[in-house]
DNA sequence: GAGTTTGAAACT
DNA sequence: CAGTTTCAAACTC
């Protein structure tokens, strides 16, 4: 236990009133030790200026958590004994267990309180699944940090803080952490040091914190500044990270001062409900690059956080989508697992949840003023208003999605368990992160985010605003519905047709779709879906722009997808955007019943435009191309949010069981991949499909007998991502389009252009239904 | 902005 | 499953 170096550097001290604890306490005048609100505490001969804009925050209680308290020794320059001599604390018996020590730099400028928790056993594994070069190091690298339980508690005792103190925990760097010996009975988590001080108010706290921030040599202050702005869930995970990480920490040779709130603490069986592999990666990872950034920046300073740096954590994924179910997801992965802490505090849930989105106010932080429908990302966070079940996908983040974003985050939205969900949106190509007010960290497809190019505000109400919502919005991508009277519970709804919640732009009445009613939500989802499985999939299956063997161009055209189930227009010869086909950019097919159909993006017909016929049409795709720009990528990117997202794997159903609950053998197919998405895509999506179902069982309930193409073999595609395949039917309830197998796609342009339809895989959907 | 048209969704 | 109704977006004025 007690090492030489321990000795060394702390030797013991003699009595409480002279221990260097007891001095530092009493050196903390303007703060009285003593948790009474009856006493009035000032902190006017601190020398900060202006309360810090953190107390705005929704943290702003969040002082009670906060997990690490320091301060520097300009912190009360009256008190000038502080800095005399050496007085380290040692830890009489060394044990590894969890306590306050007092932090003096060998350059003798730098004196911190500091909290250890000791190491878990729940948590070992985590340590064996952390990676090493991911591990926080919130560590002052010349830091010398001794600690002392005893001592210190008594001393903070004698000094009249009332609040217990736990024991404490001895390291220094490379010193050997002890193992858990054996003092699991003794084992407390740490307190927040704040919880030793009381403030006349929470500015006050938040000033001291602030302004120890802003101590321009003592780097791990500012693990404060980090600290401070997580949620409390953040803070207790990333708690338990370090615990986990304790026992491996000698292998670094540092030391992270470890903070817990009693919050956490009683928290304690939430956290170990949780499985924090994805987190432990995540938050090491951030942690590191944060506080390394911190710690080691070549000016020596404390480099505060910059809000208005952080990058949009919004765009990326999908806005609000899924939250259906995400919701559905941590029912079924166990109610009572609180992942919501992991994304909101719960005052911000409960923001959330009573409002459907969190208020958009961009106080301070110029980003999210001036990003337009900030609403939905926050909408993202839709989570219940009891449990906070809700995480959206897009909230979980890869550890290499934050350090491509260069993350500067002050809070974190901590990924939930599903370690599938995360791997899935590690390969997200278009995220952003970002922060939301509450720095929660969302991910959004950009493509989602409703990027109108002024930035004006979005106003559904105005025919031209609305028109060009249209075109930003395809694809489920920033759906604002009007609904008035299904409550936004019917497919009528686009928002709900997308598997978004509706948020404030919407024009809906009496709007059932919001995440505090997020019960009747799903109940009707899966109504829906059990009426007709795919009526959340993406209604127009995009065509790849990887189909490797025809190297058509055209390919990459609208012409090349087709609608899952075709139209049926009648008096607008689908050349207006009452035809789906029209409107999603693609041209009819065999599958549609269309009459007089003109569609400039292929006639269901397959007849062959020419001359001045082909160039004026060629002119309004071009338009409309212009209007749904990226729609192409769009659809992929929507098509592989799906699946990342909300793969029908987590919940079941989906495509693949689909008809085999109806016994009905899949005829033609509107629903056809044509060499769908990107590798990635395909990848992925066969992955997710071996997940949820085995692959005999979704082939054999898919009609491969594609006439044109392999003449009812296999599709290699779900052997492989290349290969042709066919087609699927759609599932329509009423199994409208039961169309033939696809020469029909064969006789329409695109397909005469040589583009061969692939199934490379089946867009996922959402799917509710609980296996 | 109000009214109309349109076709999907929902219903019977 | 066809016909009808409902609905909301698209469109027009």
């Amino acid at each position: 236990m007690d090492t030489p170096e321990k000795s060394q550097i702390a030797p013991p001290v003699p009595t409480h009133e002279d221990s260097p604890v007891f001095n530092f306490i009493r050196s903390l005048s303007p703060i009285k030790p003593v948790k009474s609100v009856n006493i009035a505490q000032t902190f006017t001969s601190l020398p900060f200026t202006s309360l810090p804009s953190v107390f705005t925050s929704p943290h702003a209680n969040f002082h009670k958590n906060s997990s690490l308290l320091q301060r520097h020794q300009s912190l009360d320059p009256s008190n000038p004994d502080r800095s005399s001599g050496n007085q380290n604390i040692v830890c009489p018996n060394g044990d590894f267990t969890n306590g306050i020590s007092q932090r003096r730099e060998n350059s003798d400028k730098k004196v911190s309180v500091e909290v250890h928790a000791e190491p878990c056993k729940e948590n070992s594994e985590f340590a064996a699944e952390f990676p090493q070069n991911s591990r926080p190091s919130f560590y002052n690298p010349e830091g010398n940090m001794t600690a002392c339980s005893a001592e210190a508690e008594s001393a903070l005792e004698t000094a009249g803080m009332l609040t217990p103190i736990i024991p404490v925990v001895v390291k220094s760097p490379g010193k050997q952490f002890p193992e858990d010996d054996g003092q699991e009975q003794n084992k407390e988590w740490p307190i927040d040091t704040s919880d030793l001080f009381m403030f006349s108010s929470p500015n006050d706290a938040e000033a001291f914190r602030e302004l120890v921030q802003r101590s321009p040599d003592l780097g791990t202050v500012c693990l404060s500044s980090l600290m401070s702005r997580f949620t409390p869930g953040d803070v207790s995970n990333f708690e338990r990270l370090q615990q986990v990480d304790l026992r491996s920490r000698e292998q670094q040779q540092i030391e992270a001062p470890l903070c817990l709130t009693q919050e956490a603490y009683k928290r304690k069986e939430v956290i170990k409900n949780l499985d924090l592999h994805n987190l432990d990666k995540f938050l090491g990872k951030y942690m590191s690059i944060q506080l390394d950034k911190n710690l080691h920046n070549d000016s020596g300073t404390c480099v505060p956080f910059d809000y208005a740096a952080v990058p949009n954590f919004h765009r990326g994924l999908r806005r609000r989508c899924l939250d259906f179910e995400i919701a559905e997801l941590c029912k079924l992965s166990g109610g009572d697992s609180d992942y919501s802490h992991m994304a909101l505090s719960q005052r911000d849930q409960n923001t959330l949840a009573n409002e459907g989105q969190l208020p958009v106010k961009g106080e301070g932080d110029p980003l999210r003023c001036t990003l337009p429908g900030v609403g939905l990302h926050l909408n993202a966070l839709a989570t219940t208003s009891n449990d906070y079940r809700s995480v959206e996908h897009g909230n979980l983040l890869s550890e290499n999605q934050l350090m491509n974003a260069q993350v500067s985050s002050s809070s974190l939205n901590l990924p939930n368990s599903h370690q599938t969900l995360h791997e899935s949106l590690t390969s997200v190509a278009s995220e952003d992160i970002g922060s939301s007010e509450n720095g929660v960290l969302v991910v959004q497809d950009r493509s989602q985010s409703c990027p109108y190019p002024d930035g004006e505000e979005l106003d559904c109400n105005s025919p031209q605003k609305k028109r060009r919502k249209a075109e930003h919005s395809e694809d489920g991508a920033c759906k604002r519905c009007n609904c008035k009277k299904s409550k936004c519970l019917k497919l009528y709804c686009e928002c709900f047709a997308a598997g978004v919640y509706c948020i404030e732009p919407c024009a809906c009445l009496d709007c059932l779709n919001k995440p505090i009613h997020e019960d009747t939500v799903l109940a009707t989802r899966k109504q829906i879906e059990s009426r007709n499985p795919l009526a959340f999939a993406p209604k127009v299956i995009r065509a790849s722009d990887s189909c490797p063997d025809t190297g058509d161009e055209s390919n990459k055209t609208p012409a090349s997808a087709r609608h899952k189930r075709g139209c049926n227009c009648k008096k607008s010869s689908c050349l207006k955007k009452y035809c789906e086909c029209y409107q999603g950019g693609v041209g009819c097919s065999f599958n549609c019943r269309c009459e007089g159909c003109k569609n400039t993006f292929g006639r269901k017909d397959g007849s062959t435009l020419t001359g001045v016929e082909t160039e004026v049409i060629e002119e309004e795709k071009e338009n409309f191309e212009k209007s749904v720009v990226n729609q192409g990528s769009l659809e992929i990117t929507k098509q592989r949010d799906s699946i990342q997202a909300t793969p029908s794997a987590y919940y079941g159903p989906s495509i693949q069981t689909a008809y085999l609950a109806k016994n009905e053998p899949p005829r033609s197919t509107s629903f056809v991949t044509t060499s769908s998405s990107s590798g990635l895509h395909a990848s992925q999506n066969q992955g997710k499909l071996k997940h949820s179902a085995p692959q005999p069982e979704f082939e054999k309930h898919y009609d491969f007998n594609n006439n044109n193409n392999d003449g009812g073999k296999m599709p290699e595609v779900l052997q492989s991502n290349d290969t042709p395949s066919t087609v699927i039917k759609t599932a329509s309830p009423k199994c409208k389009r039961v169309s033939p197998p696809h020469s029909d796609f064969g006789s329409s342009p695109p397909l005469r252009n040589g583009r061969r339809l692939i199934l490379k895989s089946i867009p996922s959907f959402p799917s509710l239904t609980q296996h």
